[in-house]
This record gives C-alpha cells, sequence and structure tokens, in this order.
DNA sequence: GCCCAGGTGGGTA
DNA sequence: TACCCACATGGG
C-alpha cells in the first residue's frame, strides 16, 4: 500500500541513515562470483568471519567456479570453517555452483539477461538459497532492482512502527519496493545502511537502549509519531 | 560463561 | 500453515 505518507517515512529513515553512516560501497568484494558467495557464507553469520573463510578460499586458489566445483565438500568445508555450519554451508556453494553450470556456463555474469521476477524464481530454487541470499545475489552480484530484507530490517522497521511486528519477508519487502522511487543505487544503499545500523544498535535485547546511536531511532520516532496513514 | 551474528531446510502437529 | 530445531564458530 504506497501512501504518500508512507512513502515520506520510507524516504525520511533513508535521509537519516545516510546522514549518519554515509555511503557504503556495498558489496565488499571483487567479483560478482565472490559477491554470491559472499551471500551464501554470511547467513546468519556476522561479516567479519566470513572474510577469513573467503581468504582461505582465496588463498587455497578454490575462490572460483571452476574451483569449487572440482573441490569436495570437506575440503571447502575446512576451509569455510570460520563462517558459521561449515558443512551445510560447503553443501550449499556446491549446489550453487552446479547451478550455475548446468544453466550458465558457470558464469555469474551470464545470468544478467534473464528477465528479473524468472531469475529470482530460478534462484529460489537453488537448495541453499533463500529469499535473502537470492535477492542479495540478484541486487549486489547482477545489479537488478530486488530489495534485500534482512532480520535488522524487520526489527529497525517494526521499531518505528512502518511495519508489522509479525511481517514476513515478502511483506517488508513490498513497503520498500512500493515507497522508493530510486532505482538499484538507492536500494544498494538503503540495505547497506540498515545493516550498518543494524550491527551498532537496535540489538535484539537492549532495544536502542544505551546505544550511542539512540540519537537516531529518537529523531525517527519523532518524525513519524505525529501522522497516520 | 553468555549472547548473538547480514538464514535456510527439514520435521512435526 | 505455523512452529521448532539443527547447523555449530568466534568476538564482545
Amino acid at each position: 500500500m504506497a501512501t504518500t505518507n508512507t512513502r515520506r517515512k520510507v524516504e525520511r529513515v533513508y535521509e537519516l541513515l545516510y546522514d549518519e553512516y554515509g555511503p557504503q560501497h556495498w558489496w565488499p568484494a571483487d567479483t560478482p562470483f565472490e559477491v554470491c558467495i559472499g551471500a551464501i557464507l554470511t547467513q546468519s553469520t556476522s561479516w567479519t568471519n566470513v572474510e577469513k573463510a573467503i581468504a582461505n578460499l582465496k588463498a587455497a586458489g578454490l575462490l572460483s567456479p571452476g574451483g569449487l566445483r572440482a573441490a569436495r565438500p570437506a575440503r571447502i568445508a575446512g576451509l569455510i570453517r570460520p563462517s558459521l555450519y561449515y558443512n551445510v554451508k560447503a553443501r550449499k556453494l556446491k549446489e550453487f555452483v552446479g547451478f550455475l553450470y548446468r544453466g550458465y556456463g558457470g558464469r555469474v555474469e551470464s545470468m544478467a539477461d534473464v528477465p528479473l521476477d524468472a531469475l529470482r524464481v530460478e534462484l529460489l530454487g537453488v537448495w541453499g538459497l533463500g529469499p535473502e541470499t537470492v535477492d542479495s545475489i540478484l541486487l549486489y552480484a547482477l545489479d537488478k532492482q530486488s530489495f534485500v530484507v534482512d532480520a535488522y530490517t524487520k526489527r529497525i522497521f517494526s521499531r518505528l512502527g512502518l511495519a508489522a511486528e509479525d511481517a514476513g519477508y515478502d511483506d517488508l519487502k513490498r513497503l520498500f519496493e512500493d515507497n522508493l522511487c530510486g532505482g538499484r543505487r538507492l536500494y544498494n544503499e538503503y540495505h547497506a545502511l540498515i545493516v550498518e545500523h543494524g550491527k551498532n544498535t537496535c540489538k535484539p535485547k537492549p532495544i536502542c537502549g544505551a546505544c550511542h546511536l539512540r540519537r537516531l531511532c529518537d529523531s525517527a520516532s519523532f518524525y513519524l509519531s505525529g501522522s497516520k496513514d
């Protein structure tokens, strides 16, 4: 439901976040393929641990479609151990690379010509890829206009009163895609800013309480409190 | 020692 | 459909 009010709020939160944190320069990776690998490895895991896993893969010469295709799952698991759930994630990497070779000659870039909706459905069919990982791949590896929702997004926007407590992934995705006029660059920056804010404040327990960035939540809440749709 | 981090798949009622 | 659990490291 795109009302003028909701649109203004969603845009205003972006401005507040951008003023606070500045440009985030996402995704931190050298190639589109590396973005995909990072998107899988960062599932329920902090990025610092993912960086170690990616560095290990790189040092072993396995950070490529061919390298991962040739490697045994146990070898991969040992290298990505610093990221969490290394055995399941090793399988996820193999599944993704298998998909890449079956349909796209092992090249992430070859997916770019497929229409967004069709590609999203296709990627969601790959074992180990859920909506957040798929949208991350679409937006950050392929530069397609698909908003990424994560746990921070839900926590922050339900606390701001812009989303229901029990809002699902698609509900939140729609909130942004229906209310943002900007394109891929805006989607890119907005999600990155949400993650940055989520890491620093809006933790599960303290609810922005003792955080030095409380000011941001307060200013956003203040702006949002006066109006209802 | 405890909590939590940029989720997802599978099982059960 | 809606929960619940497994996965299982490392930093604050």
